[in-house]
DNA sequence: CCGGACGCGCAAACCGGTTTAGCGAACCGG
DNA sequence: CCGGTTCGCTAAACCGGTTTGCGCGTCCGG
């Protein structure tokens, strides 16, 4: 059952063209430096053959795979469940198609994000979710493959971009706030599996970002003196069900609020719903403010209320920044971008009912 | 400036540990066929060096690169900006994580979808949106790397995974007629990319999953001799906005209806949010359909009717089509699957308004 | 008529691993 | 004491391309 035919190798159509396998490699590469004729004959044979130079080879002999890595610590159908990605992967995808480069997507495998490193094969990678300090980033560093962090600060010679998630979530707790509420529900993302997982609040001060996220409505919330006690910070996966789940677990643990603060704008989307399922009325009974600014928040009815942050372009930078350290411009500086984020008032948010309305009644 | 101390390599750790090349191999691959001690001298050498197994060079050696190539004929930015991919998504790369495989996207490379395929590092493909007849099929036959077409009929060499999107098509439109419905719009997803474009009503007899889809809403139509003009079908990307402003480009036409049906939930949802722009009620002035049945349709507000696909499942069997291909199970017949769709009624769909009501004026 | 430049193509080294065949020493039973 | 295993390891071939350096023949200007 020989079914498969033998893929033809390089030998195989210099043999049939009677040239060396130098001409053969010229052919395709630089025809340049062959006669047209020569060429054009070769490159026939090889049309004739079937013969497609094996990429995996190519990439060997030239030591560049035309590829980069975009890194995740959690299992790829997580990460891909949370449409921030799908946006963010826009932007990656369309810098890197432009430069001739593919995408791989890396995450653990068998639960090894290190082994998951060390089989793919890229140019550099790009790491989402993941912080100078996790061994993973010194592995790479070793194999010698330049590496940008997407949120979170790096060491000189990586590159990194972020945006200034703490600025941006103050202005969305300033912004209810303003509008009077003083009872509110924070809605978190999940830290990054792979690390211990403390309680959550208590890892307010990490610089991931949740962290800085949650500091930033801290910060907010301090500065009109407003209290915002431990078991009014839930978390869960940063998706539709993630945030309707953890609302719903707030809710039905007796807590009242008249705000609700998510840390990402498909868990506002869930909130929304799960607050439409208990009989609130958005905004009237409860104001909901997101994070991120997907192509959803537009969408929901009301709109949703948000903070803005570039995420495709954030994708773009990255791969950017990340393809001129492959190219080895830049010598040994990389480049460290930081975006702005600026709140989006839309429908979600309006001014807090009396006290003692409908939804408010302190838990 | 020689920064970049160069990675080690493989005849570097046999030197420095005092052993053969084969040595260090069997020492990462087959520790069983070494001493334990040696093999413990050999990976203190190799830690110490920082030495990692080159991948490609591995790759190339064990001619299996293990990872599946995700093949779109649009560019990557396009396909990540619909929703229904990252649910797709989810379940391949469950699948192919779980067997240890990592993912590869594959789109065209500076429009050449076939230069893309030659660079890819894949030991198969799961090709989405692309159909036998597609030149690429094709190439990949020729390369000898097995695949599997998603929404398309295979050969059977090829794997194969389809719905019945005809029949859940058919169910979508025999709900909105049932509910008394006469004055439909169609809102399709554009056809892919690279193919002639042909004014889209034209190809309803296509094998693609919009031509399909259509045949459904048609046959189901024709069975209670509904009349749909083409100019009653629409098409855009399959996107919110995509929905949106198809949406709009008919109303503004002056066509107006009482249903939709809409081929893709995200561009359900934007017509959701359209209508409600246009002060129409859901489902009270207005119903709307759509098709895939992904997470959002259950968070909009009123909650999305639609016909459901295993969306996810696809993506993993997929997958684990063309796994057990790669495995040479199975010999050479490939699994050819197609799963049911089946409506799932939400609040999204109503009665017809009372001929000549708000929103029904024949266009 | 000569020397150099140029155009064309080739042989061989190289990329960095894996894998096969086999060698020598130690061990073991008879 | 001897032939056969077993153990531990190695040399060399191999995966399938790219690339460097060079040889050969031809053309051309002087």
């Amino acid at each position: 059952m020989q079914d498969r035919p033998r893929r033809p190798r390089i030998a195989d159509v210099a043999r049939e063209a009677g040239v060396s396998k130098t001409a053969v490699s010229f052919a395709f590469n630089s025809p340049g430096r062959l006669n047209p004729a020569t060429a054009a004959r070769i490159r026939d044979v090889a049309d004739l053959l079937g013969y497609r130079p094996n990429p995996v080879a190519r990439m060997l002999a030239q030591r560049r795979t035309m590829a980069v890595g975009i890194l995740t610590p959690q299992p790829l159908s997580v990460t891909f469940s949370n449409p921030f990605f799908g946006t963010f992967g826009e932007g990656a995808a369309e810098a890197a198609e432009g430069a001739g480069y593919g995408l791989f997507f890396v995450s653990p495998l068998q639960g090894s994000l290190a082994r998951a490193i060390g089989r793919a094969t890229v140019d550099g990678f790009v790491a989402i979710g993941l912080t100078e300090d996790h061994p993973e980033v010194e592995q790479i560093r070793r194999s010698g493959l330049p590496i940008v962090l997407v949120d979170a600060p790096a060491f000189p010679e990586h590159g990194s971009i972020e945006v200034d998630d703490e600025e941006g979530a103050r202005g969305a707790a300033a912004h209810l706030l303003g509008l009077g509420h003083r009872e509110l529900l924070v809605i978190g993302v999940e830290p990054p599996v792979g690390r211990e997982a403390r309680p959550y609040p208590a890892r307010a001060d990490g610089d991931d970002v949740p962290g800085r996220r949650l500091r930033g409505y801290r910060s907010a919330l301090a500065a009109r003196r407003v209290a915002l006690g431990d078991e009014r910070v839930v978390v869960g996966p940063a998706t539709f069900a993630g945030g309707a789940a953890a609302f719903n677990r707030a809710w039905e643990d007796g807590l009242r609020f008249s705000g609700v603060l998510a840390m990402s704008d498909a868990m506002a989307v869930g909130v929304l719903r799960a607050a439409r399922d208990l009989g609130l009325a958005v905004p009237r009974d409860l104001s909901v403010v997101g994070f991120d600014d997907l192509e959803i928040a537009r969408q929901t009815e009301p709109p949703l209320t948000t903070v803005h942050q570039p995420v495709r372009r954030k994708g773009a930078e990255a791969v950017r920044i990340l393809l001129s350290l492959v190219d080895g411009r830049d010598g040994d500086r990389a480049e460290h971008l930081r975006l702005p984020t600026r709140l989006i008032v839309r429908g979600s948010s309006g001014p807090a009912p009396r006290p003692g309305g409908p939804a408010t009644r302190s838990g």
